[in-house]
DNA sequence: AATAAGTTTAACTAAATGGTTAAACTATTT
DNA sequence: AAATAGTTTAACCATTTAGTTAAACTTATT
């Protein structure tokens, strides 16, 4: 692994950790076990290491279903595959999407750039939708409404866990994780029922 | 208006749209329309500050319809109220969520004295749903996973704004804002959906 | 009018932080 | 062996920022 490659690594885990303003340039040299003066001798600035960060972050969010979205054509094929496997992401990630948000709020304009450049494939899923409700397959639903729904159940609890786990759960750690354990399966009903696609359970 | 109503009032309004790190004491003097020095002169510190608000905030999240559940006892009646009542109260302080979430998992040692002393009014909640579970009028679901899919489908919409904005809307705002203006009906269509409650329309 | 509370001004300190620089050291390449 | 890329050390600069202080000024209170 290169210093290169360190750098990003750390980079990366400490701006998702702490946002761009609480980031500190020596804290990423620490986590990089390098010093500061070598930080800024591979990225002249914060400004220039956070770019390539938010890219890379960015774009993992969304493209590995694009795949899979050519393979399915059935929409609740899809769904029982999508759920699961996001879920599984962003657990594996479950400081990105909260990263993303943040910065997207604090400076749209550092990040519009970015984003812009990152395409959702939404096109086919939006007609594998439309297709379900034509067909009466499930109730009048507007595509981006399901699929923001699916989002929310997915992200939500995950984004929101300290807000979570402190309220709901009264920090109690392993109620919170024995409720993710089985949160793939709930949201999957959820989402099934919500638009009349009976659970074959 | 005295002045440390001004200042509470520009503090909340500059925490909450920054975050801790990024709210300058300056900032708030100046939306405050004082100085700094007076700023200190009546909170001590940005800790001090940042407490008072903090507290206050994670306050209104949550109180306001303890009131209302004391008056309703059918869920689906709760629901078509809380739905709106909650929708509409997210819109219209749409970055406190995303500040709580953001400052509880910056420093969740900072904000857990002041969080444990706020309490969800959940019981009389639970006890609703589970009553309804009982008597077979909505399908088996634990009620914490009802009470955050509510609050997912409400919030997530909001927090994630400009990620929505963006990605799905394709910077378009006005799509955006029609979406939200009929959000309410689609979140409670979906959510007595999703536990088989028929809605009436 | 005198007093006190509230407020401003402006200068200051101390610490944190992004960024720079030069010199020395180490490993690799030629 | 010489040259070069990579790395460290440590000092340094400029800026931002939280917080302090003292003196003057303004507005109410007595």
């Amino acid at each position: 692994m290169t210093t290169e490659e360190h750098i990003i690594k750390a980079a990366r885990e400490v701006f998702i950790r702490k946002g761009f303003q609480g980031t500190k340039m020596q804290e990423i040299a620490d986590e990089a076990g390098i010093n500061k003066a070598l930080l800024h001798y591979y990225f002249r600035s914060k400004e220039k290491l956070f770019e390539q960060i938010f890219a890379e972050a960015f774009g993992q969010l969304i493209p590995t279903l694009s795949q899979k979205l050519d393979e399915i054509t059935e929409l609740e094929t899809f769904i029982r595959f999508f759920v699961p496997f996001y879920t599984n992401f962003i657990q594996k990630n479950p400081h990105l999407p909260q990263f993303i948000i943040h910065e997207l709020s604090q400076n749209p304009d550092r990040i519009r750039s970015l984003a812009a450049a990152q395409v959702f494939p939404f096109p086919k899923l939006s007609r594998m939708i439309t297709q379900a409700v034509t067909e009466k397959k499930i109730r009048p639903i507007e595509t981006d409404s399901l699929i923001i729904n699916i989002m929310a159940l997915i992200i939500f609890p995950i984004v929101a866990k300290p807000m979570i786990e402190g309220v709901i759960f009264r920090q109690n750690t392993a109620a919170y994780q024995n409720f993710m354990a089985k949160r793939s399966e709930e949201v999957i009903e959820t989402i099934l029922n919500s638009i009349n696609l009976q659970t074959n359970k």
